[in-house]
DNA sequence: TCTCCTATATACTCGTCGGTATATTGATTA
DNA sequence: TAATCAATATACCGACGAGTATATAGGAGA
């Protein structure tokens, strides 16, 4: 038989990046294979075991890759806590006043909401932490609020936002918007974006100034 | 020594009224004491036996009130469910049209999501449930829901709401006022009725009809 | 080829916690 | 006064689950 060229057939034998590469996937795995059955059935509810059955793997093939179970649910907030800070800096630079940069904001949040890991942000609370964790959680979700007041500010000052308390309408804001993290089953008639835009504009509503 | 009058000195000896108030308080202690807790430190992360010994007393004292751990857990439920029943029915009841009416529901309901047991239904996710708790809890959760489309309903109907998708529009605002629920600190600067009033102004602005 | 590192498994330890068996005390009732 | 019941405690059991000790197999590098 002839040799194949290796473009052709991948060798068995895998280069450093490859490796590299691979670990990164199988990491990943374990990651979203977690994050699911956290948001099913709760952080303390789910064994490692149980997520390792899943993946058909055994368990300390996940403490070689996490460290331990709340190394795992950190990456897993992080990578929501991620999802979230981007969807507010990129519609944030984006043109248009006040009132429509935030509206883009609010819609992007409202989707990662009902992302996997975005649920978990909301599903994870502070009590399931440590106290490292913890702080550097509420630091993360704190800048991500003075994202939004920021915003709401800049259409205050280019009149396209009716004069409100920042505090209270960032607030207000982000919980409706963190709900459908509890309730939003991916089978369910509507799309995530229709939920996101039904809400973002009943929320908007009341925003804009009186004319 | 002169015998006391009864109404004086109270008697050692208890009625039967008596010792089923005696139950009836030492059950709800124990009630208080385990909401309180599992707020903090999550349902799954406190033990019946810390429970217990914050009240002074030992676990089988209250599986003899209250049966078991997830009983507990369920009679903290109801009570808030109780309570936000009480809030939608009585506000639902009063004058006034549409607007104003659920204007004060949806106070009230914040208000009871700042309480020790209001806090609980929206921290305790269904998977803490078994399958017929979690059923119980969600009709009982439905049923308020109804309570709030109904009102937004009677606005839409006597003109004091503009026309909106009272679904999404009920999800909405309950969610908004869910969130206190998990963020609120009672020893925060606001007062609960303030950050009730805030929320309310917020959420309502957008519904009345545009001028 | 010998050694070392990576990936993975099996099988274990150990602490925690829900729940229970049983004892005790004291008041209630027949 | 004997029998009973309510309230409470101590001490235990059994399961579960986080985390680990150890073994193995095979590729990578010297």
């Amino acid at each position: 038989m002839a040799p194949r060229l290796a473009s052709a057939a991948p060798s068995p034998f895998r280069s450093r990046e490859e490796r590299e590469r691979d670990r990164e996937e199988k990491r990943e795995a374990v990651l979203r294979a977690a994050v699911r059955m956290f948001n099913a059935r709760g952080f303390h509810a789910t064994s490692l075991d149980d997520v390792a059955a899943s993946l058909g793997i055994s368990k300390p093939t996940i403490y070689h890759y996490l460290g331990n179970k709340e190394q795992v649910l950190i990456e897993c907030v992080t990578r929501g806590l991620e999802l979230l800070s981007a969807a507010a800096d990129t519609a944030r630079a984006q043109p248009g006043d006040g009132l429509a940069r935030l509206r883009s904001v609010l819609r992007s949040y409202a989707l990662v909401m009902m992302d996997d890991f975005g649920r978990c942000v909301v599903r994870t609370g502070d009590e399931f932490l440590s106290p490292e964790g913890a702080a550097l959680f509420r630091a993360r979700k704190r800048a991500i609020d003075l994202s939004i007041r920021a915003l709401i500010q800049d259409g205050i000052a280019d009149g396209s936002i009716a004069p409100v308390d920042v505090r209270m309408t960032a607030f207000t804001l982000a919980g409706a918007l963190n709900w459908p993290g509890r309730w939003h089953a991916p089978d369910g008639p509507l799309s995530p974006s229709e939920i996101a835009d039904a809400m973002v504009d009943i929320l908007i509503g009341g925003l804009a100034p009186r004319t």
